[in-house]
DNA sequence: TATCATTACATTAACGATAATGTTACAAAA
DNA sequence: TTTTGTAACATTATCGTTAATGTAATGATA
């Protein structure tokens, strides 16, 4: 039994669309009534039915958002940084985890739709067409974060990777590093193929030869990286001189994982092998020894997401198709260092 | 342009009710009919518009959920834990992060209220009644979830904090420990005090003196156990026998701090002071050294939360007030030691 | 003075779904 | 034969809000 606008109506005896239009403000209403109204709906403490609302102007004031998991500290930063912006225009924002699967995925796709969401936030889990289709036929705005689909034409927002990948590289080579293990995710991943690409240029441009960089696939993952590397490990002739003084790390996850494996074959970070992340998780920093890593700016990422989101909200045109991308920022820390050029 | 029950009826030129009462199987309805109107609906496409439905039924298959921050490990697992039970009966979730703010809190209540949500998850910020009113105003179910209000008859699911203090006494007096630094959170917080009475309960039952445990109160994070311990370092007379062997601290992010402050005295863990945590965040075990601490098993505290609200939607009688409490569960790993009589 | 705007409202009709009634046609019971 | 019942639909009203019209009173204009 909440208030309604009739009741307001009734208290006032004046019509219900007078109080729909003094409550909005709109012309047509005199001043007297228009306060006098508002006046009557705060001490009834009215509040407006949102779904009643949307049926008839199709705007339900929420977002969805879609991530493969909140509890990966990129994603809840992604989250928040899409709060930030969607509260203060004081849009409702669902949330729903794909765990990486595409039929769940697609599954609280169509769940927000039939709420009626205005706007899909998705960071896809995978190459997942079937989301795409679904996207496209609902004829919501929507916005692709962190992963990009080439041949698709929407809006992207994503960490420029190709930067993260050539600064590490940098990095690593300037810390006197010319042989590497390049720890991947598997390269259909376009993140995973362009961090690739940008730590090759960077290389390339250092007249390194492609030989010198060992590459490894595996899950974004601790299990992951742990077993990569102790496979890679066990296949080295010589343990304290391993075919490669730094290793790349596609996740921190995965460097967590490379930590383990480097562990139990009693070698040392960084004095044996350099280890480098991706992502900064918050965690990054109590690790041991602390995880020098790429921050991608996840919370940045979903400010600029939802920026972009209410761009299209607000404009008619959807066929104008967006594409951002946020530098990421080199964390330096304990897990890389220097080394002569004997060693 | 949606498909509605309106052009389902005129494509099978009967009336939008047969088409609404065939897609619910409901009876008077022909088996035949049923049959063509379902095959019809999907070749179609048709979605149930979930806020029309809502308008009439006042369900809105929606349910919110409100936390401090999802970006804290403890709150997403929660998060996840509800999300696992409300995908089953497919209800959407809605999410708000409060940022421990009252007044943030109370807002994205409101929205949600606003919004028809048909029950509201609650990880209260802190002390704020205002909260509670909107939710007893709002007479849709509830679940708070972590914190308690003594005073309050509503549905709680919490971890067992005096079973978690108790615990952990424990395992630190099993391992020789007779003196304590007692890090906590604000004694006005429930799940402070209550890990504080198990603790000393622990203790108590051993004989041990009250004075055995120094008292320190921080906010829940690492420059808050950062500042309380490095202002307890300094006063030690002997730096290398510190007037307690170990040190509990309320949460494993105040542990973290606790690391730094101790490793700025150039002290060791677990060699000069044992510490344990409380969460077992996701990274205390890549920590150096890793955390051992108490797991409240945040996952499991949402699913049953979960469980609850769907008794409270599916019973006629909210009178009847729910409070479930999950044991924690100690989590050992190498921030503690074993201690001997003249230590 | 008659006409025309304008102001400030009221009335009516949707949005899409569901619930409460109506209305057939046919069969069974009296 | 008439009544009654029932299966299988259709009609209508309604949820709360908003958009599209309608209308009365007032003042300005010709």
């Amino acid at each position: 039994m909440p208030i309604t606008l009739k009741d307001i109506a009734e208290e006032l005896n004046v019509s219900v669309n007078t109080v729909s239009r003094a409550l909005r403000d709109m012309p047509d209403i005199g001043q007297e009534t228009t306060n006098l109204v508002k006046e009557t709906a705060a001490r009834l403490g009215y509040r407006k039915n949102l779904a009643a609302s949307y049926l008839k102007t199709t705007k339900s004031m929420m977002l969805g958002i879609v991530v493969p998991d909140i509890c990966n500290p990129v994603f809840s930063y992604m989250y928040k940084g899409i709060e930030e912006i969607c509260t203060r225009t004081s849009y409702t924002l669902m949330l729903g985890n794909s765990n990486g699967n595409p039929d769940e995925e697609s599954a609280v796709l169509s769940n927000m739709l039939d709420h009626g969401v205005d706007g899909i936030f998705l960071v896809p889990g995978m190459k997942n067409t079937q989301s795409h289709t679904q996207l496209e036929n609902a004829n919501v705005p929507y916005v692709i974060l962190q992963r990009k689909f080439p041949g698709l034409s929407a809006n992207f927002v994503q960490s420029n990777d190709f930067e993260g990948g050539y600064l590490a590289a940098q990095h690593l080579y300037q810390l006197g590093h010319r042989s590497f293990l390049y720890i991947s995710a598997p390269m259909y991943i376009s993140s995973a193929q362009d961090r690739y690409n940008g730590f090759m240029a960077y290389l390339k441009e250092q007249n390194l030869a492609e030989s010198s960089v060992q590459i490894l696939e595996c899950d974004s993952t601790r299990t992951g990286g742990y077993k990569v590397t102790r496979n890679w490990l066990e296949q080295q002739s010589d343990l304290h001189h391993p075919s490669a003084t730094a290793i790349f790390c596609f996740s921190d996850y995965v460097a967590y994982g490379v930590y383990s494996a480097i562990s139990k074959y009693n070698l040392r970070i960084p004095e044996d092998l350099s280890v480098i992340g991706y992502d900064n998780n918050e965690y990054s920093d109590m690790t041991f020894p602390t995880l020098t890593t790429v921050d991608i700016l996840p919370y940045k990422i979903g400010k600029q997401s939802a920026k972009i989101m209410f761009d299209l909200i607000n404009s008619k045109n959807n066929t104008q198709h967006i594409e951002a991308v946020i530098s990421p920022k080199l964390i330096l820390r304990n897990s890389t260092r220097q080394i002569g050029p004997d060693e």
